[in-house]
Order: C-alpha cells, then sequence, then structure tokens
DNA sequence: ATGAAAATAGACTGCCAGTATAATTTATAG
DNA sequence: CTATAAATTATACTGGCAGTCTATTTTCAT
C-alpha cells in the first residue's frame, strides 16, 4: 500500500498550501486524508519527516525539468538558463513553495534545518555549474559570489513583483530582468577583481564525499568493463558498448547525473537476459542505486 | 512598575537569543525574568505581542543609530550610506535578528506576519530614500528596483559570507563589497533603461496617510505661526524662531523626522516658561506626539 | 490454510497556550 | 489612619495538541 503514503504526502500538501504548514495540525491531516494516527506515525516520525518527504519529492521533480530543458541544448545558451529559472519559479509558485519555505525555517527541529540549509547550497552549486557553462573558465574566481547575489537579486525582485501581479508573465519580466542585471554584474566584478567567497568554498558546504564517490567510481568501471567483455558473443556488441559507456560518462563526468536517463538504458540493457551473466547486471544496479543514495547525501 | 515590563521584554529577548523564538515557551519566559501568568498576559496578549514590542524597541534603535550617523553629515556621501548599513547589520548580529526574522515568517498569526512585512517594507523604503540623496533625480526611475536589488545582494552575501567569518570586519567587506555592486547596477540599469518596479510603488505598500498627514502639518503650521507672533516681545526672538522653524521643517519636509533631535529642540524651549502663552506649547507638544503616532503606523 | 509480519485504529499521556478566579497590593477618599 | 475600590499578581483550570502504546486487522509467504 505505497500508494497510500504517497496519499497522506498530497493531501498535506494541499493543506499546507491552504493553510499554511504551521496551521496544519496532524489531526488535520488525519482527518483529510482518512487515515489514523497510528498509520501517520507508521510513515512519518513527524509532520517535520513528512515535509522534508514532500520537498524532496518537489526538488526531484525541479531537478528533472530542469534537466529535461538542457538536453541536447548548448549549455552555454543562456536562452535555456532562463527557460530553467523560470520552470523553478513556476514550480515554487504553484507549489506555493516559497511561503512554505519561510515558514518553515523559523522551526526549531533541527533536521528539518539542514534539510532546507543543504537545499539552498544545492541550488547555489547548481546556478554555479551553469554559470560557468555560460561565462566560461576565466570568469570562475568570481562565479560563486555571482550566484549568491543572482539567487539574491532574483528572490528579492520576484518577491515584491509578485505582489504586484502574480503570473506567469511576471515570472518571465522577473527572470528576464535578474538575468540582463547579473550577466553585466559578471562583467563588473570579473574587471574590478573583486571576491567575496571562493568558489572552494562550495565543496565544503556540500562536501561531495569524494572518497566514498571515487571508490564507487572504480568499482562501477569494473563491472562495466566485464560486463563489455562478456558481450564479445553478442552479435551487435556496438550498440550495447555505446549504452554502457554512456552509463559510465554519464555517471562519472557529470555533475549532476540523469537518473531517469540511467533508469531508461538499463531497462533496455535488461530487454536481453541472455546478453550478460545473471549476477552482473544485479550487481550493477545495486551499484547504482548506491551511487544515487550517495548523491542524494551529497 | 514598568520597568517590569521592560525587563521581561529583556529576559525575553535574551532567551530568545539562546534558544530560538519558537522553542522559548511561555513558561521559559516566566520562569527566567520570575513573573506568574497573570503578570504576563496583563503586559502581553500573546508571545507574538511581546516579539513585537521588542522588535518595536530593536527597529527604534537601529533608527535612531542611523540617524545619528547622518547629521551633519552630506546626504549623498556614500561612505555615510555604508556606515549606517554596517550599523544595521551589526545590530541584527548582536540581536539575532536574522533568525528572528527567519523564524517568525513562518509563524501563522497574522498580526505578526504584517508587522514583519511592514518592517521589510520600511527598509526598502528607506534605502530608496538614501539612493535618491546619492544617486540623484535623474537616476530614480530605477531607485526602487535597485534597493530591493541592493538588499537582496547584501542579505545573501552576508548570509553565506558570514558563515565563513561572523566577525565586525567580515560585516565590513560584505558591505562594501555589496555597495561597490549596486553603484555599477544603478549605471548599468539607467542605461539600459529597464524598469521593473515604479517607484510610487512604494507609497502603496505604505500609504502615507496622507490625508491625515496633510490635515496635520497644517495645524502644525497654525501652532507654530501663532508661537512665533508671540515671540515679538521677548529681547531674542530670532534664536527662538530659528527653533520653530525647525521643528516645522524637520517634521513637514523630512522623510523621516528625527524625534530625538525635535524633542531636544522642544526642551530648549521650554526652558523659558515665559516665552509662550501656557496653553499653546502644549498645544504643540500634542500635535507633535500625534504626528509621531501617526508616522508610527505608516 | 496458517502463522508470522506488517499495517492500522484509537485510547492514553504529558505539555503548552490561554482563561478564569482568587489573593494581594496599591491608590484614594473620608 | 482606615475603609473601600481598583489594579496587579498568583495559581488552578480547560481544551487542544504531538507523540506513544497496545490491541486488532490485514497481508503475505509457505
Amino acid at each position: 500500500m505505497k500508494d497510500r503514503k504517497q496519499h497522506v504526502i498530497k493531501m498535506a500538501h494541499q493543506l499546507f498550501i491552504d493553510k499554511g504548514f504551521q496551521a496544519t495540525s496532524i489531526q488535520d491531516i488525519l482527518d483529510y486524508s482518512g487515515i489514523s494516527k497510528g498509520t501517520f506515525y507508521n510513515y512519518f516520525s513527524s509532520k517535520n519527516e513528512l515535509l522534508i518527504a514532500l520537498l524532496k519529492s518537489i526538488y526531484e521533480k525541479i531537478n528533472k525539468k530542469r534537466n529535461e530543458l538542457l538536453m541536447g541544448q548548448d549549455p552555454s545558451d543562456i536562452e535555456v538558463f532562463i527557460k530553467q529559472i523560470e520552470i523553478q519559479l513556476e514550480m515554487n509558485r504553484s507549489n506555493n513553495l516559497s511561503s512554505l519555505f519561510e515558514e518553515v525555517f523559523f522551526s526549531n527541529d533541527e533536521e528539518l534545518k539542514q534539510f532546507i540549509k543543504k537545499g539552498h547550497f544545492r541550488v547555489i552549486r547548481w546556478t554555479h555549474n551553469r554559470f560557468k557553462d555560460i561565462f566560461g573558465h576565466d570568469k570562475e574566481p568570481y562565479l560563486l559570489d555571482c550566484s549568491i547575489m543572482f539567487l539574491g537579486i532574483l528572490n528579492h525582485n520576484y518577491k515584491y513583483y509578485s505582489i504586484e501581479s502574480n503570473s506567469r508573465t511576471a515570472i518571465k519580466k522577473v527572470v528576464r530582468y535578474s538575468v540582463n542585471r547579473i550577466v553585466k554584474i559578471v562583467e563588473e566584478v570579473a574587471e574590478s577583481d573583486e571576491q567575496l567567497l571562493p568558489p572552494e568554498k562550495l565543496t565544503s558546504w556540500l562536501p561531495d564525499c569524494k572518497k566514498s564517490t571515487k571508490a564507487l567510481q572504480q568499482k562501477l568501471q569494473h563491472s562495466i568493463l566485464s560486463l563489455k567483455k562478456s558481450l564479445h558473443h553478442s552479435h551487435e556488441p556496438l550498440k550495447y558498448i555505446e549504452l554502457l559507456d554512456f552509463i559510465l560518462d554519464e555517471l562519472v563526468n557529470t555533475k549532476e547525473p540523469r537518473k531517469f536517463l540511467i533508469e531508461s538504458v538499463l531497462s533496455v540493457l535488461k530487454t536481453e537476459p541472455s546478453l550478460f551473466k545473471a549476477g552482473d547486471m544485479q550487481k550493477l544496479e545495486e551499484q547504482i542505486k548506491q551511487y544515487f543514495i550517495n548523491e542524494e547525501l551529497l
């Protein structure tokens, strides 16, 4: 009955949008979603945990949409970036995320605070990575500052502009305006050569778990190599080798590997059960799963 | 026993700084400040009301310090502005205001939310007024946008920079950096002639109570005129006329009249009780008091 | 079909904000 | 100085909440 858990999250989300997070009591959620207390505490250890589950699912959705927009596009094309940011704001709006965030930060639950904080850091990191794509290597020393300033500008502009009109066109206007500003700021700040925070700070905020990631990558490489070897007997090895190589490349060389892509490739590979030894495929899947769990923890 | 109320506020403030607002129960406040529940609810109708009282006193302090810095200085001197912003951040830091604000916004108390929101608007308005001083009239159409962006940049930069070092020099660095950016942004945005929000929006966010203010101003003008007339018999009328004119000018032509200044001038005027008719002075004082109450309500 | 394991319902506990009432102090008038 | 009214303060009480515990039902593997 996993749908039931999803159902509870959905109902709670509705209540949060309608009444606000704080104002929604657990009893409200029980009544509205038609479950009992035992069930609730079986799913979540607290209201905060439920919120974290909800936010995670929204984060995932945003991430997925952002990645779809980038697929097959030039990463240095700023128009793509603009669309990505628009999506992000649009999702915030439709999920009442901004008010949720604001509410949430006053919580005294340390875990929830950490979660939100990590979320902010991840947004900064994502923006920073995109800025590297867009503005190029020579601007890099200034790009962490610029990411932080960009998000500050964007949030503030949106906050006050949306008082007046809170529509899709409002979002577009705000995003365009904010991006226009940051483009000039990047130029200006590089010229005046002022730096507040060196980009390396990011890795201390969000440690890459480099050791464990490295170790996992080696295991993955090994698994895939042995899979490729066992392909020699296949009648179209090239196609499968390409797929395997893609997986490896996506996991090892991409900042944020696209889970859904990898999963679809895996499913293709699994359509021919005769290709590999029974355990090998499973082993690979297990490792990939582990990899994403690792990613998630940052 | 009015000190007792102040004492409670002070003790609560300490607790808020130590444990956070949400995590502090009313019982904690009662224990820590050695009063009983009845007393507490006699002073404040709720914990939120206490918070509002606390914030008001902090706002006043900040405002006073800011005004002191501006006294006798050139308002267009950006170095003065920098010092004012530094003071503001410094006060936020020492009072743990930023975390308080963040906590507070997730409250479901509508009154408290409105209060905080109004506080944000006032900061924007103050910044906007200062920007008008600094950047001049021709930049005015862009200065509301710039105020909003400046505060976004400043907050974000400070938020993330203070993770690394949270000292007085950190504040200075962040403020200098942020001001350097906004100076260039003002130039750039004026050149590209882009506008998001027209500055008139401010008055709709913070209505001036124009009607009542206008009416009060006329009354004031009248009172002061009659006081000036009665001065003809004095042996040094000029000095007192100047003082009276100063009060009128400060109240009518200044965006944020400096209460402490006006009060000190009033006290000087009152040192010579023979100067004016008994009731006239009192009437003036009453009107000025009314004026500030009006101001406070926006 | 049966027994173990997981899911569910709802009663129960303790805490907290806010209220009502009782006791005490303070102010005022005779 | 005393009596009485008013304000202040202390504390007992209420209702609602989050979270726990236990008994019951459902699910699933064998």
